[in-house]
DNA sequence: TTGAAAGCGCTAACAG
DNA sequence: CTGTTAGCGCTTTCAA
């Protein structure tokens, strides 16, 4: 059992209701408000917030449900919600689903039994369906994967640009044999790989798509089988950063050079995707405006029960790298201060 | 206002302990039981957490306080605790300080405010002091970062002995102007600053510590200045994986091979650690039982709060790479499939 | 400016 | 097996 605000009126010699006054800053004689804070401390006395939320039925915290915390973008744009829901005084309640259904239902529960104020949400491909009939009690920004629901405010990348804009940069660079690998579990994989797949029959090129579960491993055991098979691309696109590094490593572990003997492009500007080899050309996402924006998405509902559903699309930024410069000088790469020398420096 | 066990009762005809009993699946008839699932089901009916907290006096809640969850070391050990609390049937507070003190004081005050059943702590420096001045009201597990402190019980890597291994595997390798790089606000990085410093003694060699903020671009700026100036080292120690991409961004930017022109070894075997240049040589931490043994010492001290403090010390694995091989054939190499080939690829 | 008292939703005696 | 009831710690009328 722990200090309550009883011990407090008990020690200040006051009641309750004026413990409870000073602690919300209501109308309490000057002298009696220090009684009060002395007491407080000298107890050590915290609010029990359990009690306060049944109290007010307000639990002034925010969820946050994100499929991988390990995807930089994704700790980018819960550290923006975080900043942006403590300046508001409510708290985040932050869950890792793994891509993982059971566990995203689970959460999903947890947050209804927490009566949450709100919640954001990058939900899987199959828990997007499931929101579209069983809607959410409580109001819901979707985040990196809204598909085409109606439903709920989101805030999404343009993928489908971002896919064609890494084909027409693969394609200006004069590679035609293009393939992509792009995770299954997200509607932002397939909208990726839909772009793709337009984007290469607009040039008249055949897409070659590959689903795949969004992980190092299975990028890199299956683009090591791709690579070593009759139907090898000389460039690829991976729609995130896992499965750009598991195509890195399927290279890496067949020998095959970046990019004279494979071009390599994908999505998420990562610390790394500097560093390796050449450079990794990217696109890189605007987080912090996703966070942002999801979160004002939110108050603004809260606010505004009534609101229609809102959906913001931001724009993807080609960064290119050494990794998709086999045919052109060194020189042409932009947004790196020495490609040739970075490169080179790997070297023994 | 949301649906409560009185609604449920009211609809299945039975009283509110019944429906309780209902849901902790206590004594109760089967047709009863029926009858009280049903008119949940017919309700939507999910069971107030706030409330229930109140009433047991038990907030099933672990809390996590880590640095920096973009550190693959944290999101690991986190993930190791999240799935320990979820076969024990309680659920994680996660929070991320950021290495920043005022926040982690915030994050410890919320703690205390949600009645967390016990806590997993990696202190910065300063609040490793406070913690033996005003020790917590509740149990608490330190991971990584313990200091000397006989308060708390801890589950720390063997600092001292990791960073010698280093220095001894440099110092086989030929090096002998052996510089270091090691995060500020953190025991962890004084102890393999210290150990650093005594392997260096014992072999006759000058060391040459450099503390910094335990960021990417701390290191990189540090390090470019070091790497121009005179002093330059031959070999370079990074305490974690932040400065250890800071080190490869400055010898990159400063057009240095590695590890020809500069060897380089740090802790934590992050993905990205493979696949760059070489390869990088690191000491791996056992990220999962670190997570596994931190929640048992807690569950243990929860069972039974007399015990004494309990420090459990890990050893890491040396993971030898081409970054630290200048001199002896790339054969040697260990954990690593293709060395030279798998570097030579990444060159156009 | 302060206190008394009701009640948020739930569980746990206790009684039947 | 089931219902009645008290009370967890807090906020918020309503009176004084």
């Amino acid at each position: 059992m722990s200090i309550s605000i009883k011990d407090v009126a008990e020690k200040a010699g006051v009641s309750v209701a004026t413990v409870s006054r000073v602690l919300s800053e209501g109308p309490v004689r000057a002298d009696t408000k220090e009684r009060v804070h002395a007491a407080i401390k000298a107890l050590g006395y915290r609010p029990n917030l359990s009690a306060r939320r049944l109290r007010t039925q307000h639990a002034q915290t925010i969820g946050l449900i994100v499929s991988d915390i390990r995807n930089p973008f994704f700790t980018a744009v819960g550290r923006g919600v975080e900043d942006a829901a403590y300046r508001a005084g409510m708290r985040v309640l932050l869950c890792n689903t793994d891509e993982n259904v059971e566990r995203e239902r689970m959460y999903l529960r947890l947050m209804q039994e927490e009566r949450v104020t709100g919640l954001i949400l990058a939900p899987t491909l199959a828990m997007l369906d499931q929101l579209q009939k069983n809607p959410l009690q409580f109001p819901a920004v979707l985040i990196d994967r809204a598909g085409a629901g109606g439903l709920y405010d989101s805030v999404v990348l343009d993928n489908r640009e971002a896919a064609n804009t890494l084909v027409e940069h693969l394609f200006e660079e004069g590679y035609r044999r293009i393939g992509g690998v792009f995770g299954q579990t997200s509607a932002t994989g397939l909208e990726r790989r839909d772009g793709y797949c337009a984007s290469m029959k607009a040039r008249g090129l055949t897409p070659d798509p590959r689903l795949l579960p969004p992980t190092v491993d299975a990028g890199e055991k299956a683009m090591s089988e791709w690579l070593a098979g009759p139907d090898a691309p000389e460039a690829i696109i991976a729609s995130n950063g896992l499965l750009l590094m598991g195509v890195v490593k399927a290279a890496q572990r067949l020998g095959r050079a970046i990019p004279s003997d494979l071009a390599v492009a994908g999505f998420d500007n990562e610390d790394w995707t500097e560093v390796v080899g050449p450079g990794l050309t990217v696109i890189e996402q605007p987080v912090h405006d996703i966070g942002r924006n999801a979160m004002s998405l939110l108050f603004d509902r809260l606010q505004n029960p009534g609101l229609a559903p809102r959906k913001v699309v931001l724009s993807g930024r080609c960064i290119v790298r050494g990794s998709t410069l086999a045919s052109k000088p060194a020189a042409l790469a932009e947004n790196r201060s020495a490609p040739l020398t970075g490169a080179a420096a790997m070297n023994p």
